[in-house]
DNA sequence: ATTATATCTTAACACCGTCAAGATTAATTT
DNA sequence: AAATTAATCTTGACGGTGTTAAGATATAAT
């Protein structure tokens, strides 16, 4: 009565997918190959079927947990004017929000080797993190149109960029509780880098 | 002709030190307890002897880094007045310095968990993070001689601590390349957030 | 129907964290 | 100084881990 076939069908997306479950559940640390293997009922060896090794699934993961975090980002300032300087503030309070939403996520994320920027934002050698590039252009958008030049616009994503992923770093950080108290602060120290 | 002692005699000190040498050539991922009791002429289960668990000699390593993390930070403004709000911008761009110096150790120091802080700042609960400790006194001592009542600056603790650890971590991710024109970046930065 | 390709299993390897038992040395007591 | 206690280190073992090679099974292509 095993109607357990030989080929899963959907491994690769499974194993990532259960992954996610497992370092959400048990975190990184106690992450391991042979246990995602187990959740999606195949043998230990199977991933290899589709991931180089360990550190090819955990990237994988990581790509999926950044569509993600780039859909929220994206979704935040639907229906905002880029005219609105406020809608800056707005992508970074979803910036931060995801993390404190999801605080495992952060070192996960963030943990080399995965994130290449170019801050120099020229053409060669793109980042290979999409919210970076959601912050960049939004920047761009709405500063452009204030009459910033573009040096100046390329220090003023720098400088933003810093201010929410710190407040996401310390927000996450252990015995830091999230009220409502850090939702004027934020919104405070994100607006007061706003005018340069 | 082994004149290999039965007892290593510093055997303690000699695992935090050897272990934040393999840290730094191969990376949190391929450091392991038994090769740190190699280094150190031991066997595998020695360290046991001096910490209960891997875990526990990671810490002791943190606690030993977080220590030049904090004296580097204190020799950044000796000599320099607390009336002088620049100073704050001096520690400021020594908390960077660190990072970009040693990037390995920011995500070992900020990984969890180990640290944990106080942000509201009253007497119960205190942070275990020392260099945080530094940042607090140093912006209570020099702003509150600049007129600013204490909840202002707290609020203006957490927006520079956030500021300069944000910095820290997008100066040390992959692919960022550390130049002249940093310094003047940061500086611009740390210091524009001063002026509120 | 045959062949080729992709996917999965089994079995094995070296490495790892950890612990129990015992050996050796150092410290303390008598 | 001798005996006892305590601290430190070794040996040997356990189950878990990443990874690979060889082979089994199913799907796709011919």
């Amino acid at each position: 009565m095993n109607d357990k076939k030989y080929h899963h069908g959907n491994l690769k997306q499974c194993l990532i997918e259960a992954g996610i479950d497992l370092l959400n559940e048990e975190g990184e640390n106690h992450f391991s190959l042979r246990k995602v293997a187990a959740l999606c009922d195949v043998s230990n060896a199977a991933p290899y079927s589709h991931f180089k090794n360990k550190e090819d699934l955990l990237e994988a993961m990581k790509k999926y947990v950044t569509e993600q975090f780039s859909q929220q980002l994206y979704n935040a300032i639907q229906g905002e004017s880029v005219e609105d300087p406020n809608t800056i503030v707005k992508m970074g309070k979803s910036y931060i929000l995801f993390f404190i939403n999801h605080p495992q996520y952060f070192e996960f994320l963030f943990s080399r080797p995965c994130i290449r920027v170019n801050l120099n934002m020229n053409d060669d050698g793109k980042s290979n993190f999409p919210p970076f590039e959601l912050l960049k252009e939004l920047h761009f958008k709405v500063l452009s149109k204030c009459g910033f030049s573009d040096e100046k616009i390329k220090d003023m994503i720098i400088s933003s960029w810093a201010t929410v992923h710190g407040l996401a770093a310390i927000a996450t950080m252990e015995g830091v509780i999230y009220d409502e108290s850090w939702e004027n602060k934020i919104e405070a120290i994100i607006s007061n880098k706003e005018k340069n």
